[in-house]
DNA sequence: GTCTATACGGGGATAGAC
DNA sequence: GTCTATCCCCGTATAGAC
């Protein structure tokens, strides 16, 4: 038994009780990334998870609430993954580029920049509050690094840091729409190539 | 009446009948632009383009078959556009810069690029097709005024046409994401000066 | 061509028993 | 905490009358 070792905490709060809970998020998590919020109904989410009705409502007051905790979590694993490659070792355009170069699950799409095209995440200010910090930070980040880049001489000195973040968060959200169109991740690559042959300075 | 100077063609190829038709094409596209495909209902497109169940049924098979029609009409209707725009005067990046800076409906985003998140039409061969014929055709479009503007000394000879052109639609693709996810068009202006700026750098 | 009537399952949630 | 029963409206489509 888990609780074996867990000692003079509410049992309401461990045990079973927390796996569903926990198991209702990461269910949701994928529908989420899958199918959106409104091709996401409490029913799938239910059966993904191995909850019933009545546990999910008594974890979450609904859909919406349920859709809140994992957009939360999409969020901050993806902002901390980021972190520790920008945290990295090597120059900046190095840690740029590693960022971008990282593996990813292409054809999924990103589980946050997905979010910006449902009409009712878009439409609740509350689940689209973590959407916009995360892209908020992410390219704030970004441009602290090209700027960093650009001090160092690693990148042309007229190129503006922020503007030139935001292309390259656009550039791999975009990538992310084309393969899809295409169906195939290999145009998600060749526009990351093309980024980078256009951040490439001459000397290199 | 419509009919009185239209001679020998069937009358149930004219009059109300088609404008019912047409009306339920249009309100597909404002629908499937708003709220992508899973969450547009055949009722909404009734209620939208003023025609009954009976009315649509009798033009259309189902949901999809008038999804096909609106995605076709979408994509054309862009294709000639941006065509337009390339075919018009002024050097090869002159008219590149045209059309990426032409005027958009930022916050509603792009009626194709949208599709590619809605996890039904991606199921669906047919659907699909126009979606990904669209944005072939853009990237290789703009490869060849890039190919034209390298070849004219314009551009830096070490681009790559193809790379850089899915780069900057993938830019564009993206910059909606970002403008949707902040609330605000100016991300995607400035996803567009990061781009533009990092083809000056490579200007002769 | 268009309308109304009808069907059946699913979306989203509540109630109350265990 | 979790389950089952129940609710009501919507999604998607068919049938048949006008």
């Amino acid at each position: 038994m888990r609780e074996a070792w867990i000692v003079s905490v509410p049992t309401s709060m461990y045990g079973l009780g927390v796996d569903k809970r926990e198991r209702l998020i990461e269910s949701t998590r994928e529908l989420l990334w899958e199918r959106g919020y409104v091709g996401t109904s409490p029913k799938a989410i239910q059966e993904r998870s191995g909850a019933g009705q009545g546990s999910m409502y008594h974890h979450f007051q609904g859909k919406s609430e349920l859709a809140l905790a994992a957009i939360g979590r999409d969020a901050e694993d993806l902002r901390a993954r980021a972190e520790a490659e920008f945290a990295g070792p090597g120059t900046a355009i190095e840690r740029i580029t590693v960022y971008v170069r990282r593996e990813r699950d292409i054809l999924k799409g990103c589980p946050v920049g997905k979010l910006t095209q449902d009409p009712e995440v878009m439409a609740d200010p509350e689940l689209r509050k973590p959407v916009e910090e995360y892209f908020g930070w992410l390219t704030g980040r970004l441009a602290e690094l090209f700027d960093e880049g650009r001090a160092a001489g690693e990148l042309a000195p007229e190129l503006d840091p922020l503007a030139t973040a935001t292309a390259l968060v656009a550039m791999l959200q975009g990538g992310y729409v084309l393969a899809r169109a295409a169906g195939s991740p290999d145009v998600f690559a060749k526009a990351v190539d093309g980024a980078l042959g256009l951040l490439a300075t001459k000397e290199n």
